[in-house]
RNA sequence: GGGGAAGUGGCGAAACGGUAUACGCAGUCGCCUCAAAAGCGACCGAGUGAGAGCUCAUGUGGGUUCGAGUCCCACCUUCCCUACCA
């Protein structure tokens, strides 16, 4: 190699990259005429540093856009910043960084190396959710929400640090102790808003059955989320109380197995049960206070079921028998009723606890033969005949589950409902760095939402971090302020909302990031959207991809966008990657940096190798070995390439060259392989463009071999597949590509060239490889032309020794032929 | 406990039900060089054979099929998600 000729990546990428940013050429506009194509990679929290594991998802997206830019499409890519949240607050508590500065720092940061990468984004639709321009309108959307009644205030319970005197997220909570101070975690109840997903769950559900572009995985995941499940939903009246305990259950065939009433600590028939059983008030107070001191998550992991009698007796409405009322640990207060009819026979957690408290179990299904009989070792779950239940006996379950309902609906104890495990989205953080809900506590007026003309609240600056308590809430000159209404003294809501919120609809906010009168145009809205193709990490599998389908739904309820209601098309999941056997992230300490692979290898070989690697959807482990293949790649197309740069550019694109022999047809051959490939893996939306860098890779070795013979440098087939060779890898080096694209003499940017069709004449071959099998097993392998027919086929392969010696002796039974393929000769 | 994905050379991996191991990494040998690096070329699943070849190999065991890495059933292993939802 020629010092003179060694590909300068360093130089020639950074150039590149300050000139399409100074071109503009990735920017999309509103007014061009061809088919738009949103394709967006979701956004990143700022962390710091990019590393490999955004590179790779950045990469695919790239390569995704640049394909469909170069097959004439109008492409949306953006990229933005989901800059609010916790570790900012964190830098805050712990080193005395503003979160402010600490998160655009990151952002600076992480910027750069984004465009050190030679994406193809549209910077000048860039956005950052912790930017007033940005988080009034979520503010504006909450007070929408507002309107609708579909943000509303109640009690709920939280996790509460009784020694840092904060709320903490779920994420915070580790093993039941606060994971600053170590100290027990308690349940409180705090008023917070609500935003109410609830409503839309039918339509959430309904929109699942037409993703057909999302994995099935996925909406899977997002169906089990849901947790729809239909029941009867009836009531217990509690002997001497004045108080009814109505539980829900989905197997009100079962009803008659009943031997225990589980309720929550936190249910209201606990006290009015109380107040009539003074006697046992100690005891199950003291038992709901060693529950509190564990938060949901304890509470509900690994915990063995303890309850506790109220002394009460509820009475069965069917069976008129006197059963006792237990508090429980295992009945939740947030789903159903908080009361569940406990059914030992029947029900896992039912019988554990049955077993420990020595309560009876009664069984009242049995299998449909009737040989299934106590003593049960184990809860018997299927359905089945029942048994043992008054009228109902003989009755199959599903039957049972008819008659009871109706006969419960007719006594006006109960009716048939359905429950979801789903529960409205609490979006009330206890935080500093978030968006301030934009609400006014009038002592007068009530609750005031903040009118329009007042927005954004702006987050105040100069706050103490102390990591006590709420910082919003400490801060007076924050809090205190007057009524919009009255004008009277009156207190803002300290909380700032979660940062779901922002992310539930910015992928609008691209398509007029500009707009400070609304978060959107709906003309521009309604022009790009839906998102064509999302791509991104399947961690988001519920909650940001539920809670973006419930916003988008309520946009377009409400006019702001027009079309489809379910805003991503597609979704791709892209695998992790992993560093040493772990997720790569900046908590876990194992993040490899992208500054240093770009500096050393160059980005476009950086680029190559993520998508060489694996399949996009896989989980990859990062080695850095493998990697200087693609350096060597790159390097290989640059000596192969960049001498011929100036004799290629003479020969035409539009058709194919003159082919002087085999080896010419075979190489121009492989640059339409690869450009098949690198289309229909875009087309397919499989997106294994590992399968196409290796189709690369054998044009490039082609083309290496073509170059050694004499004459190849005025040989107009090797001229033509150089002249080509840019836009083949645009999409994957897209730097090299337009070095080599200049070299050529060409003033515009190859990014912004036609993808050539692969040519079918180009493609075609002029011999095959016909595969002969004996039984199944391959004998032999013939050279023929194309569609040779199977008489001729059959003739020229009994004439191969290994074929005929293994029919020796045999008859031919059957042929199995594949034209061009395969004959299989059946012999026995 | 529930749901999902995946198991192919030393490694990353390829393969519309039809030539298993493309392409790359690592390795071995050679060319070039005073030497090295780079580059270029050849080899590179296991067994057997002088060789043409034959036999065995896609986690394990069955099945469907002319033909199975691919489809079906059971099991083993790994990873991810989820978790008392009545």
């Amino acid at each position: 190699m020629s010092e003179e000729n060694t590909y300068d990546f360093r130089a020639v990428e950074r150039a590149w990259q300050e000139r399409w940013e100074r071109e503009g050429i990735y920017v999309a506009r509103d007014d061009d005429p061809r088919p738009k194509y949103y394709v967006l990679e979701m956004l990143p929290y700022p962390s710091g540093d990019l590393h490999v594991g955004h590179a790779k998802n950045y990469t695919l997206g790239d390569a995704v856009a640049r394909i469909h830019r170069m097959r004439g499409q109008n492409v949306m890519h953006p990229m933005g910043w989901d800059a609010f949240g916790l570790p900012a607050e964190n830098a805050a508590i712990q080193r005395g960084i503003d979160p402010e500065t600490w998160t655009l720092e990151n952002i600076a940061n992480m910027q750069r190396q984004v465009r050190l990468m030679g994406t193809s984004y549209d910077w000048t639709r860039e956005l950052a959710s912790c930017l007033p321009d940005y988080y009034r309108w979520n503010q504006w959307f909450f007070i929408r929400l507002f309107e609708k009644g579909l943000a509303y205030k109640r009690e709920a319970p939280v996790n509460w640090c009784p020694v840092d005197q904060t709320v903490l997220a779920n994420e915070q909570v580790e093993n039941g102790r606060c994971w600053r101070c170590g100290a027990a975690v308690e349940r409180r109840n705090l008023a917070q808003w609500f935003f109410k997903i609830t409503d839309y769950v039918e339509r959430l559900l309904a929109g699942l059955d037409r993703l057909d572009g999302w994995p099935d995985r996925i909406r899977t995941m997002q169906r089990n989320w849901i947790g729809k499940s239909e029941g009867v939903t009836f009531s217990f009246d509690v002997e001497n109380v004045e108080a009814q305990i109505d539980v829900f259950t989905t197997r009100i065939d079962t009803v008659f197995g009943t031997t225990f009433v589980a309720v929550a600590p936190e249910h209201p028939a606990v006290e009015k049960i109380l107040e009539k059983m003074p006697k046992s008030r100690r005891r199950v107070e003291e038992f709901a206070a060693t529950l509190k001191s564990k938060s949901e998550l304890e509470r509900t992991q690994l915990m063995e079921k303890t309850g506790i009698p109220t002394g009460a007796y509820a009475i069965n409405p069917l069976s008129r028998e006197r059963i006792p009322v237990w508090v429980t640990n295992y009945v939740l207060a947030e789903y159903g009723t908080g009361a569940v009819m406990g059914v030992p026979a029947h029900d896992e957690r039912d019988f554990e606890f049955a077993k420990k408290h020595g309560l009876p179990i009664a069984q009242v299904i049995t299998t449909p033969d009737g040989s299934l009989r106590a003593p049960l070792s184990e809860a018997y779950l299927e359905d089945g005949k029942l048994i043992a239940s008054g009228e109902y006996i003989g009755m199959k379950s599903a039957t049972a589950r008819r008659s009871i309902a109706a006969r419960l609906e007719a006594m006006g104890r109960g009716k048939t409902t359905v429950n979801y495990r789903i529960r409205d989205w609490l979006v009330s953080r206890q935080r500093y760095w978030g968006t301030p809900i934009p609400i006014v506590y009038c002592p007068v007026d009530g609750t005031v939402p903040v009118p329009g003309d007042q927005l954004p609240v702006l987050l105040p600056k100069d706050v103490q971090f102390t990591g006590q308590g709420s910082p919003l809430a400490n801060d007076a000159a924050f809090v205190n302020t007057t009524c919009p209404k009255c004008g009277g003294p009156a207190t803002r809501d300290p909380d700032t909302m979660d940062t779901f919120v922002d992310s539930s609809w910015y992928y609008v906010r691209y398509l007029d990031a500009h707009n400070d009168r609304a978060p959107f145009g709906k003309d521009k809205a309604s022009k790009w959207m839906t998102v064509d193709q999302y791509i991104g990490g399947a961690e988001h599998a519920v909650l940001h991809l539920l809670y973006a389908r419930f916003f988008y739904m309520f946009m377009i309820d409400e006019g702001y966008v027009s079309g489809d209601d379910e805003p991503f098309a597609r979704l791709f999941n892209q695998g992790m990657l992993l560093y040493r056997g772990e997720k790569m992230s900046k908590s876990r300490g194992n993040v490899v940096g992208i500054d240093e692979a770009v500096e050393k290898y160059g980005v476009d070989a950086m680029r190559l190798f993520l998508l060489k690697a694996a399949p996009p959807e896989d989980t990859l482990d990062w080695t850095d070995e493998g990697i200087v293949g693609r350096v060597r790649f790159v390097q290989r197309v640059w000596r192969a390439a960049e001498p011929l740069a100036d004799a290629a550019r003479a020969v035409p694109l539009d058709h194919l060259p003159e082919m002087r022999g085999d080896a010419q047809r075979q190489l121009v051959r492989a640059l339409h392989v690869a450009l098949d490939s690198g289309m229909s893996e875009t087309e397919t939306y499989r997106f294994h463009y590992n399968v196409t860098t290796a189709k690369l890779d054998e044009l490039i070795n082609l083309l290496g071999s073509a170059l050694r013979e004499p004459g190849a440098a005025e040989d107009p087939a090797v001229l033509y597949v150089v002249h080509a060779l840019p836009i083949v890898l645009a999409p994957f080096a897209p730097h090299l590509a337009d070095e080599l694209w200049s070299r050529m003499g060409n003033a515009g940017s190859v990014h912004l060239e036609r993808w050539i069709e692969p040519d079918p004449a180009a493609l075609a071959v002029d011999e095959i490889t016909l595969v002969v099998q004996v039984n199944g097993k391959v004998r032999a392998r013939i050279q023929a032309a194309p569609g040779i027919a199977e008489d001729e086929a059959f003739t020229l392969a009994m004439r191969e020794p290994t074929v005929t010696a293994q029919i020796d002796g045999k008859q031919v039974r059957k042929r199995i032929f594949v034209p061009d393929k395969l004959l299989n000769i059946v012999a026995a």
